[in-house]
DNA sequence: GTGAGTTTTTCTCAACCTGAGATGAATTTA
DNA sequence: TAAATTCATCTCAGGTTGAGAAAAACTCAC
């Protein structure tokens, strides 16, 4: 074993590095897309833009964009990946200061694209209720769209069909959200800075797509140390048909929930 | 709303992919890096390789090169990102039949790499005890080394030093098996086709650092649907000094475990 | 062989958690 | 003021977990 041996300092590592030329390499492009993820209405929507420019000119798809590797006549470069990222969606929509960004997974396949050989970095957002998207470079709308309007990614052509490989990474992203919110706090990434147990229940129904016994998920919730925080105040009023003022929260410190908050165990 | 409505196809879109030119981007390179885990005699290590070549010459890292993009002298495209880090890997070590290959998480920081702006894609490889690795190109050796004898990826400079930013890929993919043990039963992915209850269990706790009650982990094991298939073989024998041969298991088809099997619920 | 030591496997039991429903409290609408 | 609605708490049976004891099956030393 050659532990504790100091890694050697290489004389020749400048002078490999001026002669070093970045374009002998074959091209490959690294481009961002982002699944920013809300919930309006009750719906969950992802949000889309319609691309006015080839390839793929008039198909719907994920914001993205090119990875800025240097300063340009475009602009500064990305220091890394997030920052790009929230380059390409702050063009589509305001973002909020409080965000929830990570990356989701990287998508390389040989012929993802026509033009050449890019690599895809996507990223996953989730996002309270955002205003109306507005349209940016290289697309002349954007719309946040229901999960239910689109496919799952497998090929099935059901709903509103989308650019590339663009199906599979909203799929993706979707499941990643489904799953977090089983063993993280994640799910008041969707809410407002303050909200009830019933709003929070509604984000998990609205994400997984089922129904929670109310009286277990507010003992559950309250049980997990660090989820919820107690304002102290209640809302405004009850419910549309009249009902009890509910107890208002702010998002606790915990990340992770110890124990998880399981769905389908039937 | 303008679901429904059908894409467009365009006609220019054929005209403007022939006069595309991929060589006008500012150059970035995609690298595959491999995270390839295992145990070896209750140690769980990471495969790593020392640098022959600059940048960072003589420095421990991950293996890794970069993605094929074109058929091209050096052999064909990699079609995915998957196949460039399996073809990696095989460079250095033999691949069993059955190995678990995932993604892990792509790094792209502005300053990770001195040459040019490069984009890493990781791959977390888990694997049960394979032979001793060789050296190949790049590189002038090849070890097993455990997962101890490295840092955090912190920054924090404990144990061998990485180049790159390695240690941190180390460090999530360590974190990316620890957590996955809990919810999939991925363990087995480190075990031969047959293992006993006890083998099981002592991937968990070398993953994990931790101890676990023996007969408590038996039941769950056993009570978990799909986790582990009765052989109906007993091993040849018992421990070291004398004890009940066990029972041979191998594994069975569940993905997921429902429900998971958690560490550190104190 | 016999007995002590070792390892696997099963059993017991209290504590905790979960699912399902009932009950009570607070508030709006008719 | 009564009824409906919503939030919040309580109860209880059933399942799961943590900790230890006990039984089963084996090896080794004598």
């Amino acid at each position: 074993m050659e532990t504790g041996e100091t890694p050697p300092h290489d004389d020749g590592e400048r002078r490999f590095l001026d002669a070093y030329d970045p374009r002998a390499f074959a091209p490959t492009a690294v481009t961002v897309d982002v699944a920013a993820l809300t919930i309006r209405a009750g719906t969950p929507c992802v949000l889309l833009t319609r691309r006015s420019a080839p390839p793929q000119r008039g198909w719907w798809a994920l914001p993205g964009g090119f990875v800025r590797a240097q300063d340009g006549p475009d602009g500064p470069a990305d220091p890394d990946l997030p920052d790009a990222a929230l380059r390409v969606l702050s063009e589509k929509t305001a973002l909020p200061c409080e965000l929830h960004l990570e990356q989701l997974r990287t998508y390389g396949a040989r012929d993802r694209d026509p033009r050449m050989r890019i690599v895809s970095v996507a990223y996953l957002i989730l996002a309270p209720d955002l205003p109306e998207p507005h349209v940016g470079r290289g697309s002349d709308a954007a719309e946040w769209v229901p999960w239910s309007e689109l496919g799952h990614g497998d090929g099935a052509r059901s709903g509103r069909p989308l650019a590339f490989d663009h199906a599979r990474i909203v799929a993706d992203a979707v499941e990643r959200a489904r799953s977090k919110l089983e063993y993280t706090a994640l799910a008041t990434a969707f809410l407002p800075p303050t909200f009830t147990i019933t709003a929070l229940r509604e984000v998990y129904e609205a994400v997984w797509g089922t129904r929670l016994h109310s009286a277990n998920f507010h003992r559950k919730i309250l049980a997990t140390r660090g989820f919820v925080e107690d304002t102290g105040e209640l809302a405004d009023r009850g419910g549309p048909g009249g009902g009890r003022r509910p107890r208002l929260y702010r998002a606790g410190g915990a990340a992770v929930l110890h124990p998880p908050l399981l769905r389908g165990t039937p």
